[in-house]
DNA sequence: AACTTTTTTTAGTCTACCCTAAAAATATTT
DNA sequence: AAATATTTTTAGGGTAGACTAAAAAAAGTT
């Protein structure tokens, strides 16, 4: 394993590449790398096993590729947390440390850390960390665009793209904090939220894809 | 830069490239590569200028290339200092992971680091750590192979090889702690050490070249 | 001084990544 | 159905880093 193959089969992950193909031009745009640069990778990958290939059609990891992909997430996001919790990261600037380091920890070092971070399970921006073995907690969470006006709900995960995190940090929307729906405005509209303190935020249609929460009563 | 480069660097300076010219049999040796990698390696490093070649002689570390032999070095010591105290590492078993670690940290974290770690002078082996802009902290400590019987000392700082480490492990040798010698054996023979608690220690002729002290009164 | 051994360099290969340009296959329009 | 556009693959190259085998230089021995 090398940190681009590495890379490759996170990104494969999170195009979907665990049930349905992912192309290989969702793989340019992702990785910024050339078309025929990613037909070479997916050659390796397939010598290896990690991938199942349909010509013209994408890729999809096997069960040895879902589980590399899943132990390298582990390693990522036990990183981002160690970076926000400990050296005073903003959850917009754990990313790219985090996927350096990533590849540069052994699993002694990783199950160390682990430890000494109180065995978190969750990521700064709620990503749920995998299990040593691969698998996967189960978590149960509501994209925000899917709730009515009146739900009253808690802040549970929220997309990952540093500039959407950006615009959280802006908009004082934090992991845990809780909202009531004051209105949703049609036509995809903003939603209001009003926070326990009265405070109101307004949050984009499309922001409100990129937010999981957990309704509460 | 590369992490081979960088490694490589950093091997050079260890041999004493900072001052004496170092041969290609010892980076050789140093490394585990071939000879013709270490030629190879050298005319790169000769073209970006961080080395001096006489041929068939050896190389020289540049001011640029020591600085980034003592940056690199920075940040291996600070990650040392991280296994060691935070995640609980034995002194021998830091070097490994905190030579991957090396190459897979931003400025921007080792920073951060090194103040979550309230800003170390030494790595868990007493060797000191280069400040930011890469000039060294002054320090004053000799071997105990220069030392007298009766001479009452503090170690201060002890050869970073695996195996030696694991040595002074069983010997219960620490960083600062305190010993006279009570005897040394002639023609090469072992010290005897005597802790404050009157537990003896006998400690060979060539590991006396490898343990620096700072003489009490 | 001549021979032998050691060390360094050169020459030729190899793998992992990356690229551009062209060809082939597939999808979309007209 | 044909033409056009998009996507994928192939062909051909490039760099970093490693290797082995052979040639060249330096050092050590007799
Ligand atoms: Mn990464
Ligand atoms: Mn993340
Ligand atoms: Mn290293
Ligand atoms: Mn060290």
């Amino acid at each position: 394993m090398t940190p681009n193959k590495e890379d490759f089969i996170k990104a494969i992950h999170e195009l979907g590449g665990q049930d349905t193909v992912v192309t290989n031009k969702e793989l340019v745009r992702s990785l910024s790398i050339s078309a025929a640069s990613v037909t070479e990778m997916n050659n390796r990958l397939l010598k290896e096993e990690l991938i199942t290939h349909l010509p013209y059609q994408g890729v999809q990891l096997t069960e040895k590729g879902l589980l590399i992909a899943n132990q390298l997430i582990r390693k990522h996001r036990i990183w981002e947390v160690f970076l926000a919790e400990k050296l005073g990261y903003d959850w917009n600037e754990v990313h790219a440390d985090a996927d350096l380091l990533e590849h540069a920890s052994s699993d002694f070092l990783i199950e160390r850390l682990n430890i000494f971070l109180g065995e978190p399970t969750f990521d700064p921006h709620g990503g749920v960390i995998p299990n040593k073995d691969g698998t996967i907690p189960e978590i149960h969470s509501t994209p925000l665009i899917e709730c009515q006006t009146g739900d009253r709900f808690k802040i549970k995960e929220v997309d990952d793209q540093e500039d959407f995190l950006e615009y959280l940090l802006y908009k004082k929307v934090k992991l845990g904090k809780e909202y009531t729906i004051s209105d949703i405005e049609p036509y995809d509209g903003p939603f209001t939220l009003e926070a326990l303190n009265g405070e109101r935020t307004l949050i984009g249609h499309k922001a409100a894809f990129k937010i999981l929460v957990e309704l509460l009563n």
